[in-house]
DNA sequence: GCGATTCTTGAGCGATTGCTCACAAATGCT
DNA sequence: AGCATTTGTGAGCAATCGCTCAAGAATCGC
């Protein structure tokens, strides 16, 4: 019954996504939302309630596509510890990338307005604590397999690793050489090898 | 010769810094700067040419402010590690503090102008370097006088240091416990414990 | 005191902000 | 076909954006 839309919906929400990671929430006008979505700012608040609704739902399909690239980055990995290493060399290649440096949509956003918005700063940790659990699990599945020391944290690792992985993504915001990054990573996964006595 | 202005520019600095700081670049207004600072728009830019030279100018006096504190807290502390350890003490703090979440204006700056702006992402570089110089020079002092194992290296130790720093002013946006942010930090400065097999 | 110079003031510039709404167009149900 | 319902359209809302400028006020050297 009535007419059916036009447009498709994630289709909107990543031409939408596109330009907020890009430019950040505030710098996005409603006008340029329009043009890059070709919808109308009257379909735009149809289908999305207000510029804020719609920055969330743009969020939400970011955060669920990071996880989804995680996990199928760690587990296409011949083992778990591989497929730490990868994912840490993709952050490392996307810091020092020299196209789009749009660093993480998350990221940016934490900083840029979840300090102030409560419910996207519910969202932004919610995917967070996502992405620290799957690297937590994963960590788990690699002290059960003997590929890292017996002693260590799993739970401590993994909060460590995210937190290295927010540092990188800063980082990439000052334009930094590839050898700069991956030396970075480089030290940042030495915390895996030898013996748990550190970490 | 002529009429003095009745305004203290650091002062004037001070109040539109801190507008900056606690909602950003694009979400700070010229009407509000005009608010915070007493000065008309035509004042304010008859001092400071252009809100983003305005902006830039607060960045400016951020930075050496931060040089400066950081500093201070490095020499007063009875040893080299000592100072990192309050260094990181009180950055855990400032993540968890129920006060005004603001993180570290660098860093927001960082990631939400910078990127696009290069100037603005010099200035924030140029602080950056700076910081992780004196956490470098610190470092060198604490291997001097065997604080740390004369096998680890002063400055991928300072740039470790530094990006973990950036990632507890990420994990600040995300309203962390106080037991969180103390424990990131207790993992983090293992690195500086032992024999340098690790960094 | 006087002219020169600079600062402050208040109004207001055109453009853009997020957003709304009446209206036309297109569909499903009957 | 006719009706109810929903979508797309285009104009345009009040408010704010960054910014400018003429005029008045205050200080200088002389």
């Amino acid at each position: 019954m009535a007419r059916p839309a036009e447009f498709d919906r994630d289709d909107v929400l990543d031409k939408a996504m596109n330009a907020f990671w890009e430019q950040g929430y505030c710098a996005t006008g409603v006008a340029e939302l329009s043009a890059v979505t070709r919808l109308k700012p009257g379909s735009l608040y149809g289908a999305f309630e207000s510029k804020q609704k719609l920055f969330m739902a743009t969020l939400d399909r970011y955060g669920k596509a990071s996880v989804e690239w995680l996990q199928g980055t760690l587990s296409s990995a011949p083992s778990p510890v591989a497929g730490i290493r990868s994912l840490f060399a993709a952050v490392a290649a996307d810091a020092a990338g020299t196209a789009a440096r749009r660093s993480c949509f998350l990221v940016n956003t934490a900083l840029e307005i979840a300090r102030h918005e409560e419910p996207i700063r519910d969202l932004v940790s919610r995917y967070f604590r996502e992405i620290e659990g799957v690297l937590r699990r994963t960590l788990e599945r690699a002290r059960e397999q003997g590929e890292i020391s017996q002693d260590k944290d799993p739970g401590a690792l993994a909060a460590f690793l995210i937190l290295n992985i927010w540092g990188l993504r800063v980082l990439g915001a000052t334009k930094p050489s590839h050898e700069q990054a991956s030396l970075m990573v480089t030290q940042i996964l030495r915390v895996l090898d030898g013996k748990g006595e550190v970490q």
